[in-house]
RNA sequence: GCACCGUUAGCUCAACUGGAUAGAGCGUUGGUCUACGGAACCAAAGGCUAGGGAUUCGAAUUCCUUACGGUGCACCA
């Protein structure tokens, strides 16, 4: 039920639109004083009346009823106190009905949501740094499905470039078959980072033809590209599946190849294509940004290139409602670019392009550096994560079945977790001891509170029926939070910004371990029992339902 | 140099987009439960929201400005 909606439909105040109302009302800062609030400053003015006076006449005249049972006016606020009965019984059956979808909408019924996420380059390992687009992209992808839109999860991979052939000249050198079978990813890499430390004027030239042969569709040199694509993708698969993401497509910077010509004949006709200094750009200044470069001077296509074919490939092919990027902040002004050629193109999609910008990880010691050997792989994370949690539970839980697979969701929930707690513009300077810390507000700490809701269950069981009497502000507070999921969900969806969800879930679990701790559950008296497993299995939904949401499993025991 | 982003408790971060006394976790100190799972709960200490100005009933939030930090700025992706 839309509270806000009720309150402000029953207010009757001269000179002032339910609108109006509607859209001032607010939480109080504490509980106690209401659930709702509604500021009368701003109708002072045509009120001609004094705020106080405002909220005092408001409030007197306000129709109390079953669904608002108190409506006070403090300095100028009305502060409404909904009845917490009715508001308990309407969530708590709603969440239980609903479960797994609890929270879950239609509003994106026949839309499609593109997400560009991850964009792994071929035969470069996963470090710490890919983490962020990868769980925020996955959790964005399950969050607009979830809203009812149609999520098609887009790896762009950058499978283009001269680097490849840098890549085959230093393989032909100092590469062997068996190395790179027995090595994979590493050993390719390997090569790459000796290329750029060893590689002399020779080489680079080499180098340069190896890509060009690439590109004239030499066999040799594609059946070794090809190789390099297919470990790469076989070992990036293993971490998709730990992180619980998924593609609808793998097609990358290569798949544009033939679809280039178009838009840059396109351009030409339009009269935005322009020669400056040898090569082929469009000219921004108008708009204060640099000029967006389409060819180089020797006729070679651009990143920038690629990226208007796609996104116009992506339009023609999935007729998307947004397309979103999520790609990290340092792409700024490259999307900006991007997104205003193809408004100049005349292209009024372009509005829909979203670039998800998020920050930077770097090391305790300064930014990553693969060349220096700087680097953190993200499966070694995970492994360490794994390991602890392990650790932890053989300690505290020694019986316990499938230990290895519960301690998987603890500690991946932990690696996914770390990276989406936070907004996402913010740059993370990674730790192991941040992690590594499996207490306060993690992923850890809600699963270990579903753990316990799960545990009361199956000692309880849910009752098919329950009465209220009455609610402690413990409980009051519990049912206020589950009913806030869905509009949690939303939220992180408008904002593109999954940590709502994430602080959402600890919110939850933090009012649901202060009712589990000062309320007894199992040993309730009368109605009271039945109403608090009730409760219990409603909060674990919600719990449950935004973990999932962002890729996070919850095993029932821990 | 120009542009964009950031700056909130010792540390890491929130704050419903302009509302009431700025909240959490970690760390510190002290407590809680004869356990429905202690990976928990409670309390204390800790703040001129980087500095200065402006807008108004009211600003961490909007607008100038300064400082500090980050990122980007033509043939890499």
């Amino acid at each position: 039920m839309d509270y806000k909606k009720y309150i402000s439909e029953k207010i009757n105040a001269e000179g002032v639109s339910g609108e109006e109302i509607y859209s001032a009302i607010a939480l109080p800062p504490n509980p106690e004083m209401g659930d709702y609030a509604l500021p009368c400053f701003k109708f002072a003015k045509v009120l001609r009346k004094s705020p106080v006076l405002i909220a005092q006449s408001l409030a007197e005249s306000y129709p109390v009823d079953e669904v608002i049972e108190k409506a006070e006016a403090v300095n100028g606020y009305v502060n409404f106190t909904i009845n917490k009965s009715a508001l308990a019984r309407e969530v708590i059956e709603g969440a239980l009905a609903a479960g797994g979808k609890y929270g879950s909408s239609e509003e994106g019924a026949g839309k499609t949501v593109c997400i560009d996420y991850s964009s792994v380059n071929i035969a470069k390992p996963f470090h710490i740094g890919h983490l962020s687009t990868t769980a925020i992209g996955g959790a964005l992808y399950k969050i607009f499905n979830f809203l009812g839109y149609k999520a098609v999860g887009i790896n762009h991979l950058g499978d283009y470039g001269t680097q490849f052939g840098k890549l085959i000249c230093a393989y032909k050198h100092w590469g062997n078959k068996e190395e790179v079978e027995k090595g994979g990813i590493h050993a390719i890499n390997d090569l790459y980072v000796r290329f750029n430390s060893e590689a002399d004027e020779q080489m680079e030239h080499e180098a340069r033809e190896y890509f060009r042969l690439i590109e004239n569709g030499d066999k040799e040199a594609n059946e070794l590209f090809d190789w390099f694509k297919s470990l790469t993708l076989s070992y990036v698969q293993t971490i998709y599946e730990k992180l619980n993401v998924r593609f609808d497509s793998y097609a990358g910077e290569r798949f544009y190849t033939d679809k280039m010509q178009p838009v840059i004949d396109e351009l030409r006709e339009k009269g935005l294509l322009k020669e400056s200094e040898g090569a082929q750009i469009v000219d921004l200044e108008k708009y204060g940004m640099p000029p967006c470069l389409i060819l180089r001077s020797d006729g070679a296509s651009l990143y920038a290139t690629r990226d208007l074919a796609a996104a116009i490939y992506r339009k023609n092919t999935y007729d998307f409602y947004k397309c979103l990027y999520v790609v990290a902040y340092q792409q700024n002004l490259h999307f900006k670019q991007v997104f205003k050629v193809l408004e100049l193109m005349g292209k009024e999609w372009a509005k829909d392009l979203v670039h998800v910008a998020y920050g930077m990880v770097s090391l305790e010691d300064g930014a990553m550096s693969t060349r220096k050997g700087k680097v953190v792989w993200l499966e070694d994370v995970i492994a360490r994560c794994v390991e602890k949690a392990y650790g932890i539970i053989s300690e505290k839980n020694p019986d316990l079945e499938n230990k290895q697979d519960v301690a998987e969701k603890v500690g991946v929930g932990a690696v996914i977790f770390g990276a989406l707690y936070n907004n996402k513009i913010k740059d993370i300077v990674f730790s192991y001891d941040k992690v590594l810390s499996f207490e306060g507000e993690t992923s850890v700490y809600v699963q270990y509170t579903c753990a316990r809701a799960n545990s009361v269950i199956e000692k309880g069981g849910v009752p098919s029926e329950f009465e209220i009497s009455g609610l402690l502000p413990q409980e009051a507070e519990v049912v206020k939070s589950i009913a806030a999921f869905p509009q949690a969900v939303k939220d992180a969806a408008e904002k593109y910004e999954p940590s709502i969800v994430a602080r959402y879930a600890v919110d939850l679990a933090q009012k649901f371990n202060k009712f589990y701790f000062d309320c007894k559950i199992l040993t309730a008296e009368g109605d009271k029992k039945n109403f608090r497993l009730a409760l219990t299995a409603a909060a674990l939904t919600a719990l449950k339902n935004s973990l999932t949401l962002l890729g996070i499993g919850v095993p029932d025991k821990m």
